[in-house]
This record gives structure tokens, C-alpha cells and sequence, in this order.
DNA sequence: ACCCTCACG
DNA sequence: ACGTACGTGAGGGTC
């Protein structure tokens, strides 16, 4: 069998993989996304392939010798973005360290040089192929040469592939002819001109009849439309200039080794370097043990299962000021224990036998009166290890959250490579694969000791660093007197959960399907056929081509069939009505009455968990599940909340924030107008369109205070004049000059949130009232929509994130306020600007005033924070 | 795994 | 010209 050699088209394939796919950025905010797509398109090749040799052509940034004989010519490197011409050379170390044979050569493109070493091998005797995303190296191929464009369209990747024949079969022509063709039509991205009036079906006529555009040229009399025989005739100079310009020269002198490009082991500790470093994790898998990083920390790992020496080590312990731990856990049972004392004195006690883990947690939290305890993760260890001073821990994930709160997860592994001088060490998935810890310590007992070992080294090592980065970035106190008692408060709420009452929730479920089942009946009729109304595709096509419905497209895949769409489409359509009425039906039944119901647990209540490392702006979240968005607004969905009850002898207190954003926005802003406005007015949306539209208080219109308290919000969001003529279905023209007129109204605002975003390009990141920051990338981005995103995101988020920092204060005073004053009652849930209290019914009174406090206390802005508070048997009624 | 839709602030 | 409001999480459908 010949042999066969794979060319690749460097620059090609980079671009297709940067605007086919989306971008990536790493921790430290490298764009990483078209190396990764290079890198998953080349092994998929080469599994398909398996080529003895590989090449890779880059064109170089000089002027080659089409430049030399036009001018205008464009080389394909102008024009690149910053995002995709930045990973140009890290594509280029990567490749390097693959071992990966590249060349390029001054006075040259990458396709003259593949051309040329895709003749040179057809002549040795091999099979070629070509990898490339330009069409124009359908030149190149022949009966051995095979050309494959990747092509990606929503994220999925297919190769189009060529031999001579298959280019003739969609083209008509021969490979040759295609620069035929480019010479008639031109090519806009290389700048080559066409001539003018002849396209793609024009150039394909001539060449099929003529075979050239000499030829046609000849026989200039018979070309056949008129106007392109008049074109050819004024431009023939033209249309030859452009075919050398499009001719790949196959003879370049060019040296070159075969031996050098002989495939080798792609996959060598260098490449598995470079792909931790750009954080590659699914290209990780590739790389087998041998190519794995240094293993030295793990030298220092110890197993101890016998109960004096867990004393010993526990005793050692005590004598330092801070230990690293890893209590390996869920919520339910305690596996083990990870324990850091020194940089080379770790262990792993695993629970079982006399070294229970009830014993493990009893030491721990002895070990916390005197020692910090590190760890990755306070609040989970909290489940298991009675400790109530926030001093007594350093929480790292809380830590790194702050420093850098885009992140999707934050692992002992990627606070190594950061804080650790880039320190590679194995992820958890690495160790124990998918499984959790309960099936990992069972099935691989070892290589759990070992994650719990790397865990508990890595709280110990990288507190200091971080410590001093949050000092550094001003977030010391944000996290001090903020976040980390926030641990403590959220991990009470969650052990507390919220009693939920399972059998009426079941009941209300019931009530529902009666309707739903009455809707899809009379949807089906008016349709004339059975479908599933809950597929958006289904429903698409019912609506707009069976019944007819105009309207259209609006998303990628189809039509949109979102609620507020159809509402504006046809609101009369009694079709449409049942349809909006059964998503509502639905939505309440799946997720609501069915989805809270198979949670409540054997105590009669929901546990949710309240994460806080969760989002961009500092808002906390809840998972598993989300109490933070209990239907409140529609009554049908507000019912719900009926089921939300207290424990015997307690009633809920619910209090919440009026407005606290647009009153934070006030603040911040300094405007005066706005702060008046607040001190005196009780409805602030229609004193806004009193003043922005100058009318008397008294007169405002209702749709002028509607209008006006969408501009509020639009303000909070980042305003857009688009954004506010979809929300008020009015003209983007018409918004804008809503938007002009707060503008003038409150002119500090204005200057304020440009400064945000002044700030925001000038730093990197903007910042809440407490410090708290949000890095904004997509402020540098060369994209128009990126950039406006993360001006609007420079607007919202100093705005949301000092909200979030106040509630959050709030809920800490509160939280400790009830136990210094020996109280029962306790927080359950907090739902943003409000806080709903489990409240012992003689505690009433002391409860309110506590709420009333703590809240309106929690900051001193310049206009007052005003709560409002209700009490009921239930969630519903304290609302 | 990803999209669409929709619930909340 | 681009094609959008900011921040979340969950369920169902589709490939």
C-alpha cells in the first residue's frame, strides 16, 4: 500500500475553527477557541486518515510575489482580529510541541507551498490529502490528491471531500479549470478582481464550452450572453492578471525533509503541558499516563488508618495556625479525611473501622479552636463539622470566587496552576473519573486518599496567595466581613430547609392536569391533527404553515413560538390562547407541582442549596432545587406559595427591599433629582414620567408611568434603545428619545454609567460599592455584539453587585442578631431583595424589629433603603 | 449536549 | 451591518 502524507493549510483552518466556532478564553483569559477547534479537527483526520506524514503550511506576515504584481492584492492575514491573530503563535507552539513538521517560506502563500508538496509526493509515489477551508485548492486535485474542506455550521463540523472527480461532478469543471473560474468571477476576500458581470453560473458556461479563458478569449464572437462577451472583450487584461494572481505555483523552492515529517507521537509531555496550561480538558484524555506531569507532590501523601496515629497527626496539627483539610463527603456520610499540616507532611484517614467519621469530624472541629482550617469548600464540610466562628476557616473556592467570579467551577487543580507558580497537578476527574465520592472511596480507595491529599495540600499551600491577591484587589473586607460569614448563614438555611405541604401540592398538580388535558383537546381540534404542543418544532410548523399563521422565522433552527412572539403575532387567535394557557399549565405542573414534590424529603421539607459562587455579579443561587423563582407574579402560579409553610406554632416573616436597585443606582450616581426624588415620593415611577415627560404629579398618565418604570429598569439593565422598544413594543426611535429625555432629567446617571464603562475598558473590570469586582473581557473584543454586551454588563453590574453585597450583609446581621438574642425563629429562604423568616410566633415583634434593622442598616446610602415586611401562615399570605 | 421556553429578581 | 435588554435554574424536545 502507498504511503500517504497529510497537508494541512495552517491559517485555513485556524480562521474556519475561530468563526465556526465559540470563542474560549482560559483562567487567565487567553482566547483559546480556534486552537482548540484546530486541534479537535486534526485528530479527527488523523484517526480517519492515518497518514505517515503530516505538514502544516502557515503563510508568513511579508508580502509574496502576487503583491509584487498587483498591488492590491490581499494576503489572507489582513484584517484578522486581535482574538484570532493573538493564537496564531500559541497554534504554532502547540504544534511545535506536538512534534509537528511546519513550514513556510518568504515570497510565498501556504497554498503554493502545499500545492508544491502535494506534487512532489503524488510524484514519490503517495496518496495526498489536503486539509483546508479555501476552495481555491480544488486546483490541487487529482486522482491521488484528495482535497477536504471542513465546514461548521452550529457547532457541528463536516468535511466535504475532493478528488479530481468529485470537483468536475459539482463544478463541471477540471481542477485546473477552477482558476479558470476564479479568474472570471474573482474573489472578494483576496481582493482579485473579477469581470464584471459574470458570476458564478456565467464563468461555469464559458469554461465548460471554451475549457479556458484564453480559449474563450479566441472564439470571442461566440461567447454567448452578450454582455459577458462585451465584458470579456473590455477586461481580458484584467481576467489574466487575475489567473496568475489565482494559479497555485506547485514548483517553489522549497527544502524539505521527509523524515522530518514523518507522524510521530503527537502526544508528548510538552503538548499535555500546553493543553493544562490552555485547559483542554476533553483533549487531556488523549495523552496516556507516561506523558503525565510530575508526580513529586504525591511523594509526600501518607495513609494513616489506625486511631493513634489520627491522634498523632491531629496533635501535630493543633501546634501549627493553619491546616489544610478535605473532608471527602456528601451530604449524607463522611468518607475521609484529608489533611495537610506541612508542604511535606500529608495524609489521607480514611473513615472505617475505629477511625470512624464521626470521629474525623469531632477532631476537626477540636482542631478548629486551634488551628484555621483550610479547605476548598466550608459550607459542605459545615453538613458534618459543628464550627460557628467564621475565623476558624479560610474558605478557598469562596476566595478564588471573588478574585475571579467568571469561572465555572473552582477546583483545587486550577487554584494550583494559578496561585501555585502554575503548579500541574491531576483534576478530580483524572483521579476518580465521574463517580462520587461515596462509589470512589469503595471502588478506588487509593486514588481517593490521593484527591483528598492534593485537596488538602492545596488549601494549605495556596491560602497565602490568596489571601495577599484579595488583599491586593481591595476584596479583603468583601470577603471578610461579607462572604465568609455568608458561609455560616447559607449553610444554616439550607439545614433548615422550608416545610412544604406535600399533599395539597399533589392536589393543586391534579387540578391542573384536568385543564391541561381540556387544552390539548381543544388545540388538537382547532389544528385538525395530534402533535406535542411542547415541541417548539411541532408547534412551529402547526402554526405557521398548516394554519397559516404570518408571522416567520426567528431563530437559527426555526420559528419562535416564545410567549411574548405569539402574543404580539395573533393575540386574538383563540388557538394561540390556549397554546399560551397550556405552556402556562404545563410549566407550573413539570416544574413546579411534580418537580418540588419529588424533593421534599422525609422531614417534611425542601432543601435547597444556596450557592455562592455561582454568579458573574455576586448574587447568590439555588439548585436542586431553585427556590429563588417560585411563581409569584400570575395568581394561578401564586398559588403555590399556599404550600410554603411554617413549622407549628411559627408563621413566616417576609421582608423585602423596595426598589433597592434603582435606589443603589441613585446613590452611586450622585444625581440629586433622583435622590429628591426618592426622599419624597412614595410612587417613584410616577414621579420619574412626571419629570421625564413634564406633567404634573397628579396627571400622569397610566401609560406614561409604565413607560417610565421601563426606562427604570432599562437604566439598571445597561440601557439600549433596542432593548426598550421590544419590552414596550414601540419604535427603537421613540425609545431613544425616552431614553434621551431620563437622560436630561437625570444627567448624573448619565455620567455615571458612562463612566462605568470608561472604567471598565480602563481597568478590565468594574467594581460594586463594597469593592466586589466583575472582569469585563468582552470590553476589548473586537466584535460589535460583544462589546455592547459588556457595556451593558459595565452598567448593570456595579449596580446589581452592590445590591447583592447589601442583602447579603443583611442576611449575616440578621442571621446572628436572632442567635445573640437566643431567638427560634431562622432565615429560610432570601430571593434576592427579600428574606423570608421562619419566625416563632411570640418572637414576632423582636423578629420585625430585627429585620427592620439589620436591613435598612445593612448600608447607609443617601437615599433610605426601605423594606417592606408582611406576615402569614404561609408564603403566599406574608407576601 | 444543546436549544427553546419560561419561572423569578 | 452586526442583532440585544441584566442576573439566574429547570424541564422538555431534538439530534
Amino acid at each position: 500500500m502507498s504511503e500517504k502524507i497529510l497537508l494541512i493549510d495552517g491559517h485555513s483552518i485556524l480562521n474556519r475553527a475561530f468563526y465556526g466556532l465559540p470563542d474560549l478564553t482560559n483562567t487567565e483569559g487567553k482566547h483559546t477557541g480556534a486552537v482548540y477547534g484546530f486541534l479537535n479537527i486534526l485528530f479527527r483526520i488523523l484517526e480517519e486518515e492515518k497518514p505517515d506524514y503530516l505538514t502544516v503550511a502557515f503563510d508568513l506576515h511579508e508580502p509574496t510575489f502576487r503583491h509584487k504584481i498587483y498591488e492590491a492584492y490581499k494576503g489572507t492575514r489582513k484584517g484578522m482580529p486581535e482574538e484570532l491573530r493573538e493564537q496564531v503563535p500559541l497554534m504554532k507552539e502547540m504544534l511545535g510541541a506536538m512534534k509537528v513538521k511546519m513550514v513556510s517560506l518568504t515570497g510565498y502563500e501556504a497554498d503554493d507551498l502545499l500545492g508544491t508538496l502535494a506534487g512532489r509526493s503524488e510524484k514519490l509515489g503517495m496518496d495526498v490529502t489536503i486539509l483546508s477551508g479555501d476552495r481555491d485548492l480544488l486546483q490541487l486535485a487529482t486522482d491521488k490528491v484528495m482535497i477536504r474542506l471542513p465546514k461548521t455550521s452550529r457547532g457541528k463540523t463536516t468535511i466535504e471531500d475532493f478528488h479530481a472527480e468529485q470537483v468536475k461532478e459539482k463544478y463541471q469543471v477540471t481542477p485546473r479549470q477552477i482558476i479558470e473560474l476564479k479568474a472570471l468571477m474573482g474573489d472578494s476576500s483576496d481582493n482579485i478582481p473579477g469581470i464584471p458581470g459574470v458570476g458564478e453560473k456565467t464563468a461555469t458556461k464559458m469554461i465548460v464550452e471554451f475549457g479556458s479563458v484564453e480559449n474563450a478569449y479566441a472564439h470571442l464572437e461566440e461567447v454567448k450572453p452578450n454582455k459577458a462577451k462585451e465584458s470579456l472583450r473590455a477586461h481580458y487584461d484584467m481576467a489574466s492578471l487575475s489567473k496568475t494572481l489565482a494559479t497555485i505555483d506547485t514548483d517553489v523552492p522549497l527544502e524539505f525533509s521527509y523524515e522530518e515529517a514523518r507522524l510521530g507521537n503527537l502526544y508528548t509531555p510538552e503538548a499535555y503541558q500546553l493543553c493544562r496550561e490552555l485547559e483542554f480538558k476533553n483533549l487531556l484524555g488523549r495523552f496516556d499516563a507516561s506523558s503525565a506531569p510530575d508526580q513529586s507532590v504525591e511523594q509526600n501523601f501518607f495513609v494513616c488508618e489506625d486511631p493513634e496515629g489520627a491522634d498523632i497527626i491531629f496533635r501535630k496539627a493543633a501546634e501549627k495556625n493553619k491546616t489544610g483539610i478535605a473532608l471527602i463527603s456528601d451530604r449524607d456520610n463522611v468518607y475521609g479525611l484529608g489533611i495537610a499540616l506541612a508542604e511535606n507532611d500529608i495524609y489521607y484517614l480514611p473513615a472505617g473501622g475505629s477511625v470512624t467519621g464521626t470521629y474525623l469530624c469531632r477532631k476537626t472541629e477540636e482542631l478548629a479552636h486551634n488551628t484555621v482550617i483550610v479547605s476548598m469548600d466550608i459550607k459542605s464540610m459545615l453538613k458534618h463539622v459543628d464550627i460557628s466562628k467564621p475565623s476558624s476557616v479560610f474558605d478557598l473556592g469562596v476566595a478564588a470566587y471573588l478574585l475571579n467570579p467568571l469561572k465555572s467551577a473552582y477546583t483545587y487543580d486550577d487554584i494550583a496552576k494559578e496561585y501555585l507558580n502554575g503548579l500541574l497537578l491531576p483534576s478530580r476527574e483524572e483521579l476518580i473519573g465521574k463517580e462520587e465520592f461515596g462509589r470512589a472511596a469503595e471502588h478506588s480507595p487509593e486514588k481517593t486518599g490521593n484527591l483528598a491529599c492534593y485537596m488538602a495540600y492545596v488549601s494549605l499551600m495556596a491560602v497565602e496567595s490568596l489571601t495577599e491577591a484579595l488583599e491586593a484587589t481591595g476584596m479583603g473586607k468583601v470577603y471578610e466581613d461579607i462572604e465568609l460569614p455568608l458561609v455560616f448563614t447559607l449553610d444554616s438555611m439550607e439545614k433548615w430547609g422550608i416545610r412544604v405541604k406535600g399533599d395539597e401540592l399533589k392536589a393543586y398538580g391534579e387540578k391542573l392536569s384536568v385543564r391541561i388535558h381540556e387544552l390539548e383537546k381543544l388545540i388538537w381540534e382547532q389544528a385538525g391533527e395530534e402533535f406535542n404542543i411542547n415541541s417548539p418544532k411541532q408547534l412551529g410548523t402547526i402554526l405557521f404553515e398548516k394554519m397559516g399563521i404570518p408571522g416567520g422565522k426567528k431563530t437559527k433552527t426555526g420559528y419562535s413560538t416564545a410567549a411574548d412572539i405569539l402574543e404580539k403575532l395573533a393575540p386574538e387567535q383563540p388557538v394561540i390562547k390556549d397554546i399560551l394557557e397550556y405552556r402556562q399549565l404545563t410549566k407550573l405542573k413539570s416544574t413546579y407541582a411534580d418537580g418540588l414534590g419529588a424533593v421534599i424529603e422525609t422531614d417534611g421539607r425542601i432543601h435547597s442549596t444556596f450557592n455562592q459562587t455561582i454568579t458573574a455579579t455576586g448574587r447568590i443561587s439555588s439548585t436542586e432545587p431553585n427556590l429563588q423563582n417560585i411563581p409569584v407574579r400570575m395568581e394561578l402560579g401564586r398559588l403555590i406559595r399556599k404550600v410554603f409553610v411554617p413549622e407549628d406554632g411559627f408563621v413566616f416573616l417576609d421582608a423585602d427591599y423596595s426598589q433597592i436597585e434603582l435606589r443603589v443606582l441613585a446613590h452611586m450616581s450622585g444625581d440629586e433629582k433622583l435622590i429628591q426624588a426618592y426622599r419624597e415620593a412614595q410612587d417613584i415611577h410616577r414621579l420619574t414620567a412626571a419629570q421625564v415627560f413634564h406633567v404634573p404629579f397628579d396627571q400622569v398618565t397610566p401609560l406614561q408611568r409604565r413607560n417610565a418604570k421601563a426606562v427604570n429598569f432599562g437604566i439598571v439593565y445597561g440601557i439600549s434603545s433596542f432593548g426598550l422598544s421590544q419590552d414596550l413594543s414601540i419604535t427603537r426611535k421613540e425609545a431613544a428619545e425616552y431614553i434621551e429625555k431620563y437622560f436630561e432629567t437625570y444627567p448624573k446617571i448619565k455620567t455615571f454609567l458612562d463612566g462605568m464603562v470608561e472604567e471598565g475598558k480602563e481597568k478590565g473590570y468594574v467594581s460594586t460599592m463594597f469593592g466586589r469586582r466583575r472582569p469585563i473581557p468582552e470590553l476589548k473584543s473586537s466584535n460589535f455584539m460583544q462589546r455592547s454586551f459588556g457595556e451593558r454588563v459595565a452598567m448593570n453590574s456595579p449596580i446589581q453587585g452592590t445590591a447583592a453585597d447589601i442583602i447579603k450583609i443583611a442576611m449575616n446581621r440578621v442571621y446572628r442578631r436572632m442567635a445573640q438574642e437566643g431567638l427560634k425563629s431562622r432565615l429560610v429562604l432570601q430571593v434576592h431583595d427579600e428574606l423570608l423568616i421562619e419566625t416563632k410566633k411570640d418572637e414576632v415583634a423582636a423578629v420585625a424589629r430585627i429585620l427592620e434593622e439589620e436591613m435598612k442598616g445593612a448600608a447607609h446610602l443617601d437615599v433610605e433603603l426601605d423594606v417592606d415586611m408582611h406576615e402569614g401562615e404561609s408564603w403566599y399570605e406574608a407576601k
